[in-house]
DNA sequence: CATTTTCTGTACCCAAAGGTCAATTACCGA
DNA sequence: TCGGTAATTGACCTTTGGGTACAGAAAATG
């Protein structure tokens, strides 16, 4: 009962996450998001309550779309594993790059910007790393297992290897002026592989 | 002649360095920064002119002094190659670790909150990761001529790589409860090598 | 239709960001 | 010792941040 609402909060999450995805927590102001999801404030701290809520649930949303989109891609079968990894990476750098904004990887740049200063929001990106590398080892046992990485390789390191690449090139993305330099990352770890 | 500063200019970027290290650019302010140089506003905007023309000091600052330090670590001699990178590497895991305040990298954390914002430091981002990468293709180039290394692997591409393992690294000992991921991706990279 | 309940828009609020500006103070050289 | 110069202090200013309060609007229920 009552009167309904006259946006689709999903919809507004959406929204709102694109502007902490593009600007950062901090940088981020009411006016922005009104703006953004197009309601007046009213409505924005009614359905909310806050802007640090409205950041959890963006941060969640990310989490739940991009985070688990790459995930995805790994799990998908079809090639090889290490083609899958190599498909994998290109394709992260390809859209980074792509993107007009380079906004890079949110949970990094949330990591860099609010570490020590949010926990929540830390323990979600905690979540979504841990849930990457989880990935990543799994495909390396994969690969181990169909006779094509060596079986006396450490599947954890290699996937704390490879968590950690991705992150270091969602950084780079944000700078980069070319995709020289991380081609040329991607090349010597599938390389050392 | 007139009245001389009552305060060292240097020692004063010293300490706003530290703070935007902890707090990041957007999350500092005046405030901030006359309690850490321990000044008065007037004095801070009479000699730095804006809190941004402080950052860039900063910024160069961190760049002497931080970034300048890992190069020399990577460059000193003695031991082999691989050892050198296994120390460096090491270190600064530790040394990150052992901040209370987790601050990583400054460099880092500017690339994510700044890049696309703000050329200018953009820019000197850009040029430490350059100089930092240009040091482990040296590293690397080293170990090739003196047998460390396989000639036959690409200097270049394992100097992106090496670069790109401690942007990453720095990203995660912001938010790392212990030190053990960051160890195994440290012990998959040396033994890729 | 009246009522209840929830949403919406506008106005408002306080603190702080980021900075400016006199008035004052301290030094240097003549 | 005194004038000129530059640094300092602290009050002040405007805008914005992040949020609240409220009056009215629009539905579900009876």
């Amino acid at each position: 009962m009552g009167r309904p609402k006259q946006f689709d909060p999903e919809t507004a999450v959406e929204q709102a996450m694109q502007v902490f995805w593009r600007k950062g927590y901090g940088c981020t102001t009411p006016q922005d998001l009104v703006d953004a999801l197009g309601i007046g404030k009213g409505s924005l701290y009614n359905t909310f309550g806050s802007k640090h809520a409205l950041f959890e649930l963006s941060l969640r949303r990310y989490r739940d779309t991009q985070a688990k989109a790459l995930t995805d891609l790994l799990a998908e079968g079809g090639d090889s594993v290490k083609e899958r990894l190599r498909k994998g990476l290109e394709l992260l750098v390809d859209m980074d790059l792509a993107d007009p904004d380079r906004r890079g990887c949110m949970a990094v740049n949330t990591a860099a910007e609010l570490a020590r200063a949010d926990e929540t929001a830390t323990e979600l990106v905690r979540g979504m790393f841990a849930r990457t590398e989880g990935s990543f080892r799994a495909l390396i046992e994969e690969g181990q297992r169909s006779g094509e990485i060596a079986p006396d390789r450490d599947a954890a390191a290699i996937g704390s290897l490879l968590l950690n690449t991705i992150i270091g090139l969602r950084v780079t993305a944000r700078i980069a002026d070319g995709p020289d330099g991380m081609r040329r990352t991607i090349r010597a770890v599938l390389d050392l592989l």
